[in-house]
RNA sequence: AGGGGUGUCGCCAAGCGGUAAGGCACUGGAUUUUGAUUCCAGCAUUCCAAGGUUCAAAUCCUUGCACCCCUGCCA
């Protein structure tokens, strides 16, 4: 399966209109990347560079200094580097304004470009609207040897800001309104991260990334769709520069994704007022959000392979996201035993002493492959796998029942305790003799499999349970984002990697990256097909 | 005096005149010491709508309709 970029670039190879590919992802670095990000970074590298044998560079659109950090910077790399994109360099557009200005300087000389002196606020009303032609500036047709040494001394420093811009001469009457006199170049008295008081005037985005594009040999200028009334004027920029071979731009569809969202204003917003716990927080759709969470970058790479590339606005269902990880998971992760939420069951027909080390499969891949599990006279198990009133086609502990524990032993029901508020707080239990894990032959038949951690042999762990960040509309913060249990887990999961489990028949865990002690955030849940 | 885009299953998405791929979700059923996994089966007589061209239309034409983007000295 194919998609329209693909189409394009064997098109473009086919008819020999480019020898090679040469494609980049060009953030501007204000703000941390979100997995539609990442849908750009696969397509421009991954999908196109790596697929077709080409180039990808990662590069800064460093243009607006008000904006602009280099702690950006840094994240981005290592997001970037993270999903395993390898440019073939990093590039800062700023690197480039020099180059910038002087295109410019022969947009004057051609009588295309003109500084213009009008209020900020008069050249909004002048040019137009939908429905009325926009007006041509007084400055519109000073000489080219005027604009010159304007343009010149705008760039020496000797105006406000906001005082006077250097303007495209297109067409005020254009239905496209980014024909109609766009601003080229603003002043603005900024400290640039990177360049520092060297330029007080900078380009704005359809001069700038035309020209980063062009010096970069980028073929296929692959953007979203907002920027498609932009690209007229990107190739305006490119015929009159003269900056040859040209480039192209196409423009797809931005991710969606349903229960979360992705405005950079919004998830800020979230961070700010304390929300969440940072940009990182698990339940963030940033990279380092997922990352955070558990989610792998091949599992993120193989959602944006998934999701396709059109040009059709959609919200992608992030049930295809959890499938994702979920998939990847459930073939490369131990499995282990831990308890949300415990119940202290006690084995009535063994000593306090008793102990045991069983047998338990920890991987999937490694069939037969065994390390073993601590069993005892005392062990917890969940709170849901006892029931004393049970709903119809439960098949867990239950009154005068009998139920499995994985890779132990059946176990059947003797007694139980309720506390003051009426909850379970005590199941007593005995072992069905001849029915060990692998060698029953008992002739007893459980209902079911529940796991079980030993009492006596075991550590706290404090679980995060994340929900998603929106609730269904999409609209409304989802107040149960994150609940949080206290339980416990076998002593193996004591240590100091970051690693990914699946805690049987509760989900996937990987130990969070930030806390201190024994922390598991959820990563993804099982399938569920039971709805007792 | 408006312009630029997009409409194919609940959600994505192939399809490019020869009779609707695939994934996710969902529903059955089999196997299972995870209500997981795996397996097998089902899931668009129809492609925004209405006309037209054609032996043949999701694909071509016409006319509508719906939704998205554009009036920053943001990117």
């Amino acid at each position: 399966m194919g998609n329209f970029i693909e189409d394009i670039i064997e098109n473009d190879l086919n008819s020999g209109r480019v020898k090679s590919i040469v494609t980049r992802f060009p953030p501007e670095p204000n703000g941390y990347l979100h997995i539609g990000h990442a849908k750009s970074i696969c397509l421009n590298y991954y999908g196109t560079a790596v697929k077709y044998n080409g180039k990808f560079f990662l590069r800064f659109d460093d243009t607006n200094p008000a904006k602009e950090e280099d702690e950006y910077v840094k994240s981005i790399i290592e997001d970037v580097k993270f999903l395993g994109a390898q440019p073939i360099e990093i590039r800062f557009a700023s690197d480039y304004f020099e180059f910038m200005f002087e295109c410019a300087v022969k947009l004057i000389n051609k009588g295309l470009a003109y500084v213009d002196d009008t209020p900020a606020e008069e050249i909004k009303k002048m040019r137009g609207d939908f429905n009325t032609s926009g007006i041509n500036s007084k400055n519109r047709d000073k000489s080219i040897k005027e604009n010159l040494m304007l343009f010149s001394d705008m760039r020496e420093g000797k105006y406000k800001d906001g005082q006077m811009v250097l303007r495209a001469k297109i067409d005020m009457s254009s239905p496209n309104i980014n024909f109609r006199d766009p601003v080229l170049y603003r002043i603005m008295h900024i400290s640039h991260h990177r360049q520092k008081d060297k330029w007080c005037i900078y380009p704005m985005y359809d001069f700038a990334h035309t020209i980063e594009d062009f010096l970069e040999g980028i073929t296929h200028s692959i953007c979203t769709l907002e920027f498609e009334n932009h690209r007229p004027l990107y190739d305006w920029v490119a015929i009159n520069c003269e900056l040859t071979p040209a480039p192209n731009q196409y423009e797809f569809a931005r991710l969606n994704l349903t229960r979360t969202v992705m405005s950079k204003r919004h998830l800020k917003n979230l961070v700010d007022n304390k929300v969440v716990d940072g940009w990182d927080d698990p339940r963030m759709p940033t990279i380092q959000g997922l990352k955070r969470r558990g989610y792998t970058a091949s599992s993120i790479k193989t959602f944006c392979e998934k999701i396709g590339v059109s040009k059709a606005n959609s919200t992608v269902d992030i049930a295809l996201l959890e499938s994702c990880i979920r998939q990847e998971l459930n073939d490369e992760a131990d499995r282990a035993m831990a308890v949300l939420e415990p119940l202290r069951v006690e084995i009535v027909n063994r000593d306090k002493d008793f102990n045991e080390q069983l047998d338990f499969e920890y991987n999937p891949k490694l069939e037969g492959k065994i390390r073993k599990i601590s069993f005892s006279n005392e062990i917890y198990i969940e709170k849901d796998d006892f029931c004393i009133d049970p709903p119809t086609g439960y098949k867990r502990l239950t009154v005068d029942g009998a139920v499995r524990l994985k890779g132990a032993y059946i176990i059947k029901y003797v007694s139980h305790e309720v506390d003051k508020n009426g909850q379970v707080c005590l199941v007593r239990a005995e072992i069905v003799s001849n029915s060990k894990s692998g060698s029953d032959t008992s002739g007893v038949k459980a209902k079911g499999v529940i796991h079980f951690v030993d009492a006596k042999n075991c550590v706290d762990i404090e679980f995060r349970l994340y929900n998603y960040l929106m609730d269904e509309s999409g609209e409304k913060l989802n107040e149960q984002s994150l609940t949080v249990a206290k339980g416990k887990g076998e002593r193996v999961l004591e240590c100091d990697d970051i690693k990914t489990y699946q805690f049987l028949r509760n989900g996937y865990f990987i130990k969070d990256s930030k806390s201190k002690g024994l922390v598991f955030n959820k990563v993804v849940g099982l399938k569920d097909s039971f709805n007792g």
